[in-house]
DNA sequence: ACGCTTGGTTGACTCAGTCAACTAAATTTC
DNA sequence: GAAATTTAGTTGACTGAGTCAACCAAGCGT
């Protein structure tokens, strides 16, 4: 039966359309588009991260990614540095800034998260939770 | 503890990231923006939809969303008809070849994850499904 | 050393969305 | 019930993000 997987679909279509058009919130940190703090983010985990492998993750153009770390740097949330071992490649990683930025955005729709697990019910949060974990491991292989 | 919403806010982001960089696929229907698919899905749901609540549900300004309309209509997806109790209100439908393209989309992008599910297993997916439903009744009033 | 490939940049362009000024319909107020 | 205010939508001028194509420079393969 096909419901069930209609059923998420919706669900994960609402989602994005909801954290898409609330953005990252007004957390603090200066006005930031989605596309940024995605970027800010994936540069959080693959420090130092190709200019390159931004593109490809965000799904955009390499053009299209020297572009997002040109803006990101001019805001001075990342460092633009030659990688060591290759001339060609330019590494990006977070400053305190841009740690700060990523921080303040997380724990500030961390705790409206909460609240709202809160109001869930201690089990149905951890079934989601783990559900949606063994999801998103399928999904991003 | 915070580690949950932590992880949560997590994996939401990751979603919304890969959903807007997949966009909703070439699943046959012509190619159509996410945010334009929004819309479709939108109208679809609040049939007949004014133009302002468009814009608003999107987390964009009327004139946006005026134009949202103007390119859905040019692409003979939509309809745009006067409210016949306001005149100012103007009025948004789908058309048929604009259901089929909401229809085609959904159903490629739900067989591929009806597959993830099955690898997900039975248990593991109801649970999924019935806390993302519970969640986004709490996200969404 | 030569050509080929790969990572990144840039200029010209397109397209989506904003802002402000506007029209027209509805509602309020006196 | 006419004038003033509010509300829905439209439009022109603009901005900003991302694409494409042409490019440069560094590495690789032989």
């Amino acid at each position: 039966m096909k419901k069930q997987a209609l059923n998420l679909y919706d669900d994960l279509i609402s989602l994005t359309c909801y954290f898409n058009s609330n953005g990252c919130g007004n957390s603090g940190c200066q006005n930031i588009s989605m596309t940024d703090f995605f970027a800010l983010r994936l540069i959080h985990r693959y420090q130092p991260c190709p200019i390159q492998t931004l593109g490809h993750c965000l799904g955009i153009t390499k053009s299209g990614a020297t572009r997002v770390a040109k803006r990101l740097e001019q805001q001075a949330l990342i460092m633009i540095s030659p990688s060591p071992t290759d001339g060609r490649v330019r590494c990006l990683s977070l400053s305190d800034a841009g740690n700060d930025c990523m921080n303040k955005v997380i724990s500030s729709q961390t705790t409206r998260l909460q609240q709202q697990l809160d109001s869930l019910g201690k089990e149905k949060s951890r079934q989601l939770i783990s559900g949606l974990d063994a999801l998103m491991s399928v999904l991003t292989p």
